[in-house]
DNA sequence: ATCTGTCCCTGGACGC
DNA sequence: TGCGTCCAGGGACAGA
């Protein structure tokens, strides 16, 4: 799942196949939960304009156009943005992948999920936006138009310090992981890495934020930073659907510690990691590391 | 203001 | 082999 590292490996790798290019038409599918901007407005919005610049705020991408308008994607649990260009079997539902010869299973064609796509009027690679289950979002923002999604989102975790999360955690009586998933107070920190950054701070998911010391905020935020920039080093986590837009796997997942391993073993004292649901996710932690 | 539970979605894993 | 059931989770929202 497209939290930090990946947005912004995202962010990197498709930049160049965006900015400096002008959209010359956009196929969509139906209207649905996914577009926030409706997809015929979002198709006349976008023919003819020009990419200035992609930034990301969080787990937002935000691409400005030359008509000062901001196109806004939220890659969600299964968002893949990608260049025509890439292949990969991720890009490829199984059941698809099953009908397909050996040597056809690598390429991609525009399936039901592929919700955006941009056809350039260089004629050169078009630009693939696909999510099977369409919790990503479009966003489409005129001139100086904001929206309450990116109004409320908190500092970049990249910046996250120890001071921020000790004022953040003051008389927070709900678990320190709700608090690092809390979009308000940074922004970027998704389910894995929330648990990665616990686990190397030795917190316990389940404390109460309010019972920080000033030291294990420090602690903390360090570790959110230290996890978040090795990731990105590494291109990211492709634990299910995650790619690189140019259908790369990350290699982060071989670096986790507790997420997704829950019932073996940890690395550091041999002892079992546990799965308990904190804030309705799947949380992993050693109770031995983890005090 | 904060917190918890529910919901959106669909493929994949698993059990019979 | 094939079907049914459950699970994954980012974030908005409603209600406590």
């Amino acid at each position: 799942m497209p939290e930090l590292p990946e947005v912004e490996v995202t962010r990197r790798r498709i930049g160049p196949l965006l900015v400096g290019r002008r959209i010359e038409r956009v196929l969509t599918t139906r209207p649905s939960y996914f577009f926030l901007t409706p997809p015929a407005r979002l198709r006349a919005g976008l023919a003819g304009r020009e990419v200035r610049d992609l930034a990301r705020r969080g787990k937002y991408l935000v691409a400005e156009l030359d008509d000062a308008a901001r196109l806004v994607l939220h890659l969600g649990m299964t968002g893949q943005l990608f260049s025509a260009r890439a292949t990969s079997p991720r890009l490829i539902s199984a059941g698809a992948r099953s009908a397909l010869h050996p040597e056809e299973q690598l390429r991609f064609e525009p399936d039901a999920h592929t919700h955006l796509r941009l056809v350039f009027a260089d004629g050169g690679p078009e630009v693939f936006f696909r999510d099977v289950r369409k919790f990503g979002k479009v966003l489409l923002l005129r001139r100086g138009q904001s929206h309450p999604r990116i109004d409320r989102l908190g500092i970049d975790a990249l910046e996250l310090s120890g001071e921020a999360l000790f004022a953040a955690s003051r008389g927070r009586r709900a678990a320190v992981k709700a608090l690092l998933l809390d979009q308000a107070v940074a922004t970027g920190v998704g389910n894995i890495y929330a648990d990665e950054a616990l686990f190397r701070a030795r917190i316990r998911p389940t404390r109460r934020a309010g019972s920080l010391a000033r030291r294990d905020c420090d602690a903390l935020a360090e570790a959110v930073r230290a996890v978040l920039l090795r990731s990105i080093e590494t291109g990211g986590s492709s634990i299910r659907d995650y790619v690189a837009p140019d259908g790369a796997d990350g290699a982060f997942q071989d670096e986790r510690r507790v997420y997704a391993r829950g019932g073996e073993a940890c690395l550091v004292c041999g002892g079992r990691i546990r799965r308990v649901l904190v804030a309705q996710r799947g949380t992993h932690y050693c109770p031995r590391c983890q005090r």
